[in-house]
DNA sequence: TCAAATAAGTTCAATAATGGAACTTAATGT
DNA sequence: ACATTAAGTTCCATTATTGAACTTATTTGA
């Protein structure tokens, strides 16, 4: 119990109080990809369908993805993300990137985002305020790596 | 349970297989940010130490963690980041940006990556091929998200 | 050297989250 | 009008997480 405060304050752990349980990042992937009706997702993510209600309901509340009626005033329902679940992409893009790079293929349609105007693949960059691309072991997080790598 | 299979072949899915409980990607921050020992990390985290053994375990079985006795034979243990593990850290990045972009602030440590170098703050760009940066409105992901984009 | 403190777990019972299946209610399509 | 589709809801079984006390071995310090 000595430093759970920090935790709290750690923007990691703020990001995961929001879409850090088994599906929220699923249901938002499927979002991000078009899927806008109740059962679609249900169907796509083959999930209990009291859960999807739940998880929607809290995504809606973090304004993450927005429900809103097919017809003004009907029944059904259409989710669609919205500004900041879209800047999720890159999120998704370089956690996908990772898996394309260590873990044997897994070939969805997910793999790399692309770009619509050229059709490329796409890449992250870690970058510093000059622009210049910084390699992971220059990189610190309020710790120096460089002592931390070892041979695995 | 039209095409559940399409999931799994997703990466995104693929990392949430690995680390996506409430608490994996909590111990990844920690012993990335240099955290070494049970009791620290359990301290740290806050959470129950049967959990913490289970996560470990696992974490150590997908390769991201090693485990090592701190003296040969010894008893007392040291839990290191693997390279792939440190290879997470533009993820961790990418997505504490996006926390500090959209959610109030949360004054971590964990903010942004620093690099060692210049000190300079770290930033994310992503690009196509060319090196060129790509917009996220410009960003298919396997969906059009031009039509997506709504007024939230 | 020997007792006290530290480290790394394990065990077990209580609580919370998730999963599965059937049910309700309203809107569509024919 | 009638069968079907869509969007949930309800309820129970299963699994995961929590909290606290307990074990075992290792250090540390008087």
């Amino acid at each position: 119990m000595t430093n759970a405060a920090q935790s709290h304050q750690c923007p990691i752990q703020k990001a995961l109080s929001i879409f850090g349980d088994r599906w929220s990042l699923l249901v938002i992937r499927d979002v991000l990809q078009g899927i806008k009706q109740f059962d679609q997702l249900q169907a796509s993510l083959d999930i209990s369908r009291n859960l999807l209600t739940q998880r929607l309901k809290a995504l809606e509340e973090s304004e993450l993805i927005a429900r809103t009626p097919l017809k003004l005033n009907g029944k059904r329902m259409v989710y669609t993300p919205t500004k900041r679940c879209i800047d999720l992409l890159p999120t998704l893009i370089v956690l996908g990137n990772w898996v394309d790079k260590w873990e044997v293929s897994t070939e969805g349609d997910w793999s790399k985002g692309v770009d619509i105007e050229t059709g490329q693949t796409l890449q992250v960059r870690i970058t510093n305020e000059d622009g210049n691309e910084v390699p992971i072991k220059q990189i610190r997080a309020s710790y120096d790596l460089t002592s931390e790598i070892n041979s695995h």
